[in-house]
DNA sequence: AATGCGGGGAT
DNA sequence: ATCCCAGCATT
């Protein structure tokens, strides 16, 4: 067994003496894997020098405008996020002019999204660049995770993304490939966080991460994954084992399937369209939120009001102001 | 550690 | 039908 860091090849910048990292004090904590192939590095950031997704994020190193697509890209598929991040980044072009929209205008360029939180926890986020780091986004890890919305992930993909730093954010792809390809095992929270920022060659901060993400989304999938073409296979270290997928069911996951028609969630989000065209009178809430019970329909109603995402005015409720 | 939170795409 | 998705906050 190897330690992560002893010889990465070339463009590699971890130091056997402990590179100081960004994320705490964990950063030094080796992590014990099998032996990382010394061409990965090479070999994936080749791959995505040719075949990188065209992804309009990746257009952009506007600090605002990767966190908007972070925040967007919270369990939401990048495919689906591109289109709302053209309209959105359209509409709120800068962080002052988001920080001085009002919750409603939001919400409404939301639509489509879903987890209307992270529109509102967006917004606040955006009024407290404004106030309190005078309309810049933060560039270090514990400034950003203070931020509404923004959470061991999002925090580190902003400093890669937007500031180049070589810090490694651990989203679902992620995790998955550095147990299957790197680790040949499960990964808890830590060791993969402390793998991914070890991995990071020096100066390619936004190269590797996106490199490692669109290797997860067409390749190394988590449903079906496409090994046959895959540009890593030959230094693959679950291919290598030959055993079961060290991303399997027990790993990561943790989904409770159920069924999403007729949910609080579904009617949560039928009351929320509904209010994006106006204000809804009491009385026709259970209509908008497509119930026959008038009692849930205010239990719905309450819940928004405490996520601030409506609120009461009038007798009729609607999106914040 | 579990749960709530949306909605759409892929198989 | 079911799984999954560039997660986060709360309990």
């Amino acid at each position: 067994m190897g330690v992560v860091g002893v010889d990465l090849g070339k463009g590699y910048s971890l130091g056997g003496e402990g590179k100081q990292l960004a994320h705490g004090r964990d950063a030094t904590l080796p992590v014990v894997v099998a032996p990382v192939h010394p061409w990965l590095g090479d070999v994936l950031l080749d791959w995505y020098g040719a075949q990188a997704r065209d992804l309009p994020w990746r257009r952009t190193r506007d600090p605002y405008r990767i966190l908007v697509s972070e925040i967007m890209l919270q369990q939401t598929q990048a495919s689906r996020a591109a289109v709302a991040f053209a309209e959105f980044t359209s509409r709120f072009p800068t962080v002052r002019t988001l920080a001085g929209a009002s919750v409603a205008e939001v919400l409404t360029a939301w639509r489509g999204l879903g987890y209307n939180r992270r529109a509102v926890g967006l917004h606040k986020a955006a009024r407290s660049i404004v106030e309190e780091h005078a309309g810049v986004v933060p560039q270090n890890l514990t400034a950003l995770r203070a931020l509404p919305g923004v959470g061991d992930y999002t925090a580190r993909a902003v400093l890669a993304f937007a500031y180049g730093q070589d810090v490694g954010p651990v989203d679902t792809n992620v995790a998955r490939v550095l147990s299957r390809a790197v680790a040949g095992r499960a990964l808890n929270r830590r060791e993969a966080q402390s793998l991914a920022d070890a991995l990071v060659p020096e100066g390619q901060g936004h190269a590797w991460s996106s490199a490692l993400m669109d290797l997860g989304a067409r390749h190394c999938t988590a449903r079906r994954p496409a090994c046959d073409s895959c540009p890593v296979l030959r230094t693959c270290a679950w291919q290598r084992s030959g055993g079961e997928d060290p991303a399997g069911a027990t790993a990561v996951r943790a989904r409770s399937p159920s069924p999403f028609a007729g949910s609080d969630r579904y009617h949560r989000g039928r009351l929320v369209d509904a209010l994006r065209a106006g204000p809804v009178a009491a009385a026709d809430l259970a209509t908008a939120a497509r119930v026959t019970d008038r009692v849930k329909a205010a239990a719905l109603a309450q819940r928004l009001v405490a996520d601030g995402l409506a609120e009461w005015d009038a007798g009729s409720l609607r999106l914040p102001t």
